[in-house]
DNA sequence: TGACATTCTGAATCAAAATTCATTTTCTAA
DNA sequence: TTAGAAAATGAATTTTGATTCAGAATGTCA
């Protein structure tokens, strides 16, 4: 009984918590950090001002706790998305594809990943820990080590591939969600993975 | 004679608006546009902070002129340098190099440029003509289709192509700078480069 | 040189919003 | 049921930093 009750707490203590993450993330996205105040996460997720102070630090932790959390819970749907797939090339091609179908749902998603991503150098010195994209970086490199050695990618670089992978989509998702979506997001993708695919050069068309 | 004068007092107006300027670019690029406090800026200038006053109507304005000013100029010097080129795919290939010994000698640029870009995405709305990377884009847009015409590149999407360029710049160069220089830059553009021009398939598939 | 204009200064003002904390509400367990 | 603990509240406090402006410094020109 003890225990089920203690259980209970947790819960709905992490319910709180949860629904002032979930708030943080979209008002961030929606007004950018500096311009959301506590108070307006406070009302969005239904608690006092005070709580969030329970729960987090300052609004700098907050920021930084809201985004590990998503990063994390996509992180892990795109996973088991891309392990669905035969081949390592086609897992990287549906890292296009998971981003393209979750950034279509949720545009606030893509201003809050592509814009407070980008912290000021002296906000990173301050936190060192906090490196959101790594994580990120670090799977698209395993999938084209995988690649590689599977045998359908050239001898490319690792890195230079995965900041191209990873820079391309960032930008593209940035002005699209930016600039209120002024292109489709589905074909524009189709162009950009078969330019990375082929090259650009003419040469090597044979048709 | 009351010429030389006036000219010698709008000299020395516009190097105190100079020192201004370039004292901001330098302080947002370090601590982001919201932590840099006016005096911040002045201090670095050696002007009283009333002074940016001045100049400047306020804080919006000062970030707005600055970018303007930095864009302005850069991309007047690659102008200049990309025209010497023989062939618009030469220039392209200029135009990572350009930005390579830019931010080479200036990494808080890169910095500035990538994280003021995104940051003030909150200006899009307030500002609508302030859209400082659009003239980068339409600037690699017309070369891009240039390159085509000259029957260098194949029929690519040119805001797809345009997107991989100035993304994976705009990414690497981030990584770089707010990393502490982890990299070589230099070898790694010529890895970029290479898979772009070539594509990253070991095989070319038709599909 | 002296009267006037221009430019500069930085302390004082003011507003916004982050954070705190005394109080209230809700929960726990005997 | 109830005493005590834990969690939540939101008004009051504090911090922060943009902006102003009265006065000082400097420049102009007859």
């Amino acid at each position: 009984m003890a225990r089920y009750q203690s259980s209970r707490v947790v819960d709905k203590k992490s319910q709180k918590r949860c629904a002032i993450i979930e708030a943080a993330i979209e008002t961030f996205a929606n007004k950018g950090f500096h311009r959301t105040k506590i108070s307006d996460i406070a009302k969005h997720a239904g608690v006092a001002d005070g709580t969030v102070y329970l729960y987090f630090e300052n609004k700098d932790d907050l920021l930084i706790k809201s985004f590990d959390e998503l990063i994390s819970g996509k992180l892990e749907e795109l996973r088991q998305l891309t392990d669905k797939e035969d081949t390592y090339v086609n897992r990287l091609i549906k890292f296009f594809d998971y981003h393209v179908t979750l950034f279509t749902a949720k545009p606030y998603i893509a201003r809050f990943m592509a814009i407070e991503l980008r912290q000021s150098s002296e906000f990173y010195q301050k936190y060192p820990d906090y490196q959101p994209i790594k994580r990120y970086l670090t799977y698209l490199q395993e999938l084209i080590e995988e690649a590689k050695k599977e045998g359908n990618l050239r001898d490319v670089d690792t890195v230079a591939l995965s900041y191209i992978m990873f820079g391309t989509m960032d930008f593209a998702l940035t002005e699209w969600a930016t600039r209120n979506q002024p292109f489709d997001l589905l074909p524009m993708k189709e162009r950009i993975v078969d330019i990375v695919r082929n090259g650009m050069y003419a040469v090597k068309k044979e048709d």
